[in-house]
DNA sequence: TAATGAACATAGTGTTCATCA
DNA sequence: TGATGAACACTATGTTCATTA
């Protein structure tokens, strides 16, 4: 009878905060798949996340999924011409969908904090 | 050839960060399973996590295969006749083991904190 | 009925493979 | 070879079931 599974409701899954990132980074500057990847490797290296590269693409393709974001086809910058995929905010009311879910994400990296603080508090507080 | 697999190095999973409050909370109380279970639901309600039993279990495994805990079976407090698994540190040296955890999990949440504190800065940042 | 634990099922994510330019 | 995407496989975790007191 398909039940619905809970979420326990812990930390923020790697997949939501992929696409927070590929949200901003579309507003900022244009950039295709691999490009976005090799970015938030070289930001994380310092936490040694290492992003790999199908997640990047299963959250550009939920994004595009939930109405937010629309692929570009362009052949690359400069001279192959190979061709690559950008992405922009989809039709009307896509930039307005990105912003409703960076308000969300905004709400649960908040929380995210919040339990993480405590967690360092309680388990190593002073006290 | 069973290559071992890599985490990506995202944040702190459910698991470790459960097995750190269980070492806390068998510094402080004795308490037994489900209690715990009670406590942290009590504790992480306001931030809508609400860990299921069986997690709870398995930390609480996992640490007695660690060689950091054990189990005490005592009848419960007060009346009933029913038995109730405890946990204490392990032999000689569980509570050095317990110690050495907390503070791998230490470094791991404080790098928790600071991508969480990134992710905010990236994506809602002034500037 | 409360407690413990295991079995099972699904979601999350890492690895490999296929295709194309 | 770089890029994209899908298929596949394993891990993390949620749900259900069995057992006992």
């Amino acid at each position: 009878m398909s039940e619905k599974r809970n979420p326990s409701g812990f930390l923020v899954k790697q997949r939501a905060f992929l696409k927070l990132y590929m949200i901003t980074m579309t507003e900022q500057e244009r950039l295709y798949g691999l490009r976005l990847l090799d970015v938030l490797r070289e930001e994380f290296r310092p936490f040694g996340y290492r992003p790999n590269h199908s997640e990047i693409y299963k959250a550009l393709h939920d994004l595009i999924e939930d109405g937010v974001l629309e692929q570009v086809k362009k052949k690359k910058e400069g001279m192959k011409l190979q061709e690559v995929v950008y992405y922009r905010f989809a039709g009307e009311n896509g930039h307005e969908k990105a912003k409703k879910y960076k308000r969300q994400l905004k709400v649960e990296l908040d929380r995210c904090q919040s339990m993480i603080q405590k967690a360092v508090r309680d388990n190593f507080g002073i006290k």
